[in-house]
DNA sequence: TCTTATCGACTACGTGTGTAATCCTCGCGA
DNA sequence: TCGCGAGGATTACACACGTAGTCGATAAGA
């Protein structure tokens, strides 16, 4: 029953995925100046995840330390079914058979994806 | 500029990507049960789609047909790629890789992936 | 001690979304 | 001819989301 992280709050997640714990203002800092964020909108963003439980904090002297609370790879792993599922009748194949159609393969794509099914063969 | 499709509307466009032109009362018979909606929901939806110029209806008699005008397949690569960028960096092997890991994939998937890349690498 | 900068909490507000009821129009049967 | 029902259009409404301002407590400096 893990909550859904919005696309908003999925840019603070990759922040404190990347590095954690942090501070709300260390946070600020890290989230990438495209977003244009204000500092209040970063804080939002933070106590709207605290709320579902995403990430956690504890209090250090006069301010607090923010920290997920679900790893990357589970996010990955449920968004990533999530579009199989939806898109793909929940098989693999199509979905690496339309990407790599559509999106100019490279050789080199195709080699690492060869090897990495040859690891998994055995 | 082709609009967003929400979750809701995706459910109706594949109803109609599955096979239009269809009159409203048709998509709301086809639209899968599982989701318990009135016949004014889809309605709804199928004007929302409308007025974002996802769908197209003309006028038979005293109904619509329904018809989409965006292709499936580009709805499909569009979102397939976001989630690659978002998730993976834009790259095709960390998701391939990571699917495959977590997702029990059979020896078929792989047999079927490695033809399908044999294909691409002539 | 008084002032101010800082930090988190609370409030705000327009837009999108899921879900649907209500309204309006017009052809059809009584 | 007149009310009714099918169908589309309009309106509704709560909640999520993106974005941010304001409030209240407090620590640090004057």
């Amino acid at each position: 029953m893990t909550e859904r992280i919005s696309d908003a709050e999925h840019a603070v997640m990759e922040v404190l995925w990347d590095e954690s714990p942090l501070t709300a203002q260390e946070v600020v800092e890290r989230v990438p100046a495209e977003r244009g964020w204000s500092a209040n909108t970063v804080k939002t963003l933070l106590g709207r995840l605290l709320a579902k439980s995403i990430i956690a904090h504890e209090e250090v002297g006069r301010r607090y330390h923010y920290r997920p609370l679900v790893a990357r790879d589970d996010y990955v792993a449920k968004e990533s079914r999530k579009l199989m599922d939806r898109l793909f009748g929940g098989k693999l194949t199509p979905l690496v058979a339309h990407l790599a159609e559509r999106d100019a393969i490279t050789d080199q794509d195709i080699a690492e994806i060869e090897a990495l099914l040859k690891d998994l063969k055995s």
